[in-house]
Order: structure tokens, then C-alpha cells, then sequence
DNA sequence: GCCAACGTTGGC
DNA sequence: GCCAACGTTGGC
């Protein structure tokens, strides 16, 4: 099982909302980036939801429920010159929001973090949680 | 195919 | 509100 983590603005989508839904769609992913660790996305795999803007902090954890598939408000059949999906997104049911947010502020002031890209790439919004750093994740918020 | 200009994201 | 980082666009 692999971990990631999705940003979200929480005035556009909170894990509150996720909470909510029961099964949601991550979708709304643009950044050719982004899109490479979605599709890698398996179903059972583990993703911390963050939130950006005034929180800045990792505020809960989910399931991947599927697999990346076409965004059906999207072409479905759109490929990129790869012959992979253009438009990914997966779907996902919220686990648990976390005891303690762990803030980017706290992951900062810790040098496991240091090579993390929620800290090198401020700008990408889905990305891989090598193991290692899941656990010390995990045991910070719990 | 290169690169300057521009737009967007997200932290500060 | 500003700015750094970085992706995208379009002229050449």
C-alpha cells in the first residue's frame, strides 16, 4: 500500500466536505505533475488530505477507493501523447480527521520533512508519502 | 525548438 | 497584498 497526499483549498473543498460525501472525486487536478502521481494511485492505498491557505496544515486521512479513471465532465477518451489519461481523477472515502493537524510550520521545523516536496514543490498538489515519512506522519497527528 | 511574456498557485 | 516558483502560451 502506498501513500500520497492531496491538497486542498478548504473554501473550494475541505475535509469536512469529504466527510460528507461519503465517496468522493478527487477531481480538478490540472498540473501535468500531479497528474503522473494520480494516475499511480491504487485502490486501498492511504492519502493525508492538507489544507492550504490559512490552515496550512495536514488535517485528515483517506481511502483511495478506484483506481485513476477519465473525468467524466472531460473528453473521456483524451490521451496524453503517452497514450495515458488526460484527465485522471479517483475516488475516495474519508478515514479519519487527524487528533493533531500536523502544521507546514511543524513539518518545516522537522528535518525529516527536508526532502519532502509538500516543502520543495510548494506548487504541486498531489504527491507521493514515501513510508518512512507516513509513519512519523502518522505518529505526529495521532 | 527556443525563450520571453504571462498566468497561477500558494506561502509569507 | 506581494512575490517566488514554475507551468503554459505564443512569436519567431
Amino acid at each position: 500500500m502506498a501513500a500520497f497526499l492531496f491538497k486542498t483549498e478548504p473554501s473550494e473543498y475541505s475535509f469536512a466536505d469529504l466527510q460528507r460525501a461519503v465517496k468522493g472525486r478527487w477531481d480538478g487536478v490540472s498540473n501535468a505533475t500531479a497528474h503522473i502521481h494520480l494516475r499511480a494511485v491504487k485502490p486501498g492505498d492511504l492519502i493525508y488530505i492538507y489544507h492550504t491557505g490559512q490552515e496550512r496544515a495536514i488535517v485528515g486521512t483517506a481511502r483511495a477507493l478506484s483506481d485513476a479513471y477519465a473525468d467524466p465532465a472531460h473528453d473521456t477518451g483524451a490521451r496524453t501523447a503517452k497514450g495515458e489519461i488526460k484527465f485522471p481523477v479517483i475516488d475516495l472515502k474519508a478515514l479519519a480527521a487527524c487528533k493533531k493537524p500536523l502544521t507546514l510550520t511543524g513539518m518545516k521545523a522537522d528535518p525529516r520533512f527536508a526532502d519532502f516536496a509538500l516543502l520543495r514543490l510548494s506548487r504541486l498538489s498531489v504527491m507521493p508519502v514515501p513510508a518512512a515519512l507516513a509513519a512519523v506522519i502518522d505518529g505526529l497527528t495521532r
